[in-house]
RNA sequence: UCCUCGGUAGCUCAAUUGGCAGAGCGGGUGGCUGUUAACCACUAGGUUGCAGGUUCGAGUCCUGCCCGAGGAGCCA
């Protein structure tokens, strides 16, 4: 008998087949037994009617728990009452196991329960629908890129030192030297962008800030471009085409998984560019008549984004920072050399910042007078210093966080549930 | 690190002013021919986070600690 994965079910009408996965649930109603299977791609119905109530197939239904691990067979048949509109007239159980006293019920459990039995909650269909649009959101990010003629160039994750000397790093031994856990593959990507003009990185990133917010992860997965020669502008543009990009690929291809999540499409299909522009001066501006207490030259907090993205029903782009704020390696722009050629993407509904980006300083001079500035250690930094020395080139790139995105897309209360098993602040376990 | 709230059965919660620790789900047993987190009946299940204190009597009040959640700060 042919072993068929229940995503696929449609395409046997009235054959045999075999299915492989656990059960998700049962039901009984004297003679006809219900039998709830998901093998990984799905949900399926199997039935079991008979007359006699000792039928062998009744006995083994009898013992199966939730989760116990069982090969059913039997044929399928379109059926209007069935979840999924197909459903299994099981000739057949075979039990690989009974799991006994599986800890997550179909009723309600708290947060704190299920992240301590995270392994287990991933079998969730709520879980698994949020798991399905990430493993999309990488699959359009790599497929938009690659399509665009930019080259995927790995970056470290152990490197000898900060990228920036200002937020917390994750330290380790490297032999008998020091290392740190990237927080940023940016400044490789710029030699990497020397070397192929358009490049971009995806990875984990770890930072350990003591954050403890719906928006932070300690450990998380980023995709940076670097394009050279690019301006703020063309980078902007670019982050405009990446967000609609994945975007029109998670409508198409996971929407079952949205349904499942609850989550309303409508605001997501209205999206179109280009995105709304504001300074930072603007933005603060607005920010004000909207009640912020936001003090001219602060760094925008949690409130600022969330308010930011709620006056607009679109993604809004951010430019022009105060340079005191952001990186060193920002470049000042040409009328006002305190101002940063920096953007960020707020997304939409509350979700606050997706994409943090800009312009790199390619005058050699200027950089190395921030670097002095931001008291960071020369030497360290002297392989950056090459690619101002040796060609230097005007260029620009960013970074998108995958699993905000993702909680933007599912419209999910909290990060965690983005990524299959979370780093948070003091939580490693499972 | 700070502020707020919480910790009672495997899970989610209730318990009046300090006065017999209880329900639903899950488990077990039985019933039911179309269930959708099925339903009905019965049943087993407790170191009330830990340590101390007040009291005739503490889940409840007090002190300290531990753990968790929400928020703030922090945060290319």
């Amino acid at each position: 008998m042919k072993w068929v994965y229940i995503e696929n079910i449609s395409e046997y009408k009235a054959q045999e087949v075999e299915i492989r996965g656990w059960v998700y649930n049962k039901r009984s109603s004297g003679k006809v037994r219900f039998l709830l299977i998901r093998d990984g791609t799905g949900l399926i119905q199997g039935t079991i009617f008979h007359a006699d109530k000792d039928f062998p197939l009744f006995r083994i239904f009898d013992e199966l728990t939730q989760e116990s691990s069982v090969i059913i067979r039997g044929k399928v048949r379109e059926d209007s009452r069935a979840p999924g509109g197909y459903e299994l007239e099981i000739s057949d159980i075979e039990v690989i196991q009974i799991a006994r006293d599986y800890p997550i019920t179909p009723k309600e459990h708290s947060v704190p329960f299920l992240m301590e039995h995270r392994h287990l909650w991933l079998r969730s269909q709520k879980q698994h629908a949020v798991l399905q649009v990430r493993a999309e959101t990488i699959r359009a990010i790599r497929d938009f890129f690659d399509g665009r003629g930019f080259r995927l160039m790995d970056t470290p994750i152990l490197t000898p030192s900060a990228c920036e000397g200002t937020t917390t790093l994750f330290e380790t031994t490297y032999f008998d030297q020091k290392a740190y856990l990237s927080q940023s593959g940016q400044l490789y990507n710029e030699a990497t962008a020397a070397a192929f003009g358009k490049v971009y990185c995806f990875g984990p990133t770890f930072r350990a800030e003591k954050s403890k917010t719906r928006r932070h992860l300690i450990e998380f997965w980023m995709v940076e471009p670097e394009v050279a020669f690019a301006t703020l502008q063309d980078i902007i543009e670019l982050g405009e085409d990446l967000v609609m990009y994945i975007l029109g690929r998670v409508l198409e291809e996971r929407k079952q998984d949205l349904e499942i999540l609850e989550r309303d499409p409508a605001p997501l299909e209205k999206i179109s560019k280009p995105f709304p522009r504001l300074t930072y001066d603007e933005a603060v501006k607005l920010l004000k008549e909207h009640g912020s207490k936001i003090a001219y030259g602060d760094d925008f907090g949690a409130p600022e984004e969330t308010l930011l993205s709620k006056i607009y029903d679109q993604p809004v782009c951010v430019t022009h920072f105060p340079a005191a704020t952001k990186a060193f390696y920002m470049q000042p722009d040409s009328g006002r050399p305190d101002l940063a050629l920096g953007v960020d993407f707020m997304a939409s509904e509350g979700y606050g910042e997706i994409i943090g980006g800009g312009q790199r300083i390619h005058d050699l001079e200027l950089l190395e007078k921030r670097l002095k500035e931001f008291n960071l250690p020369r030497e360290a930094y002297k392989w950056y210093l090459d690619l101002r020395k040796y060609g230097t080139f005007p260029h620009s790139g960013f970074g998108l966080g995958v699993e905000r995105t993702v909680a933007w897309l599912c419209k999910l209360p909290h990060i965690r549930e983005t990524i299959p098993f979370p780093r948070l602040l003091y939580k490693i376990y499972p």
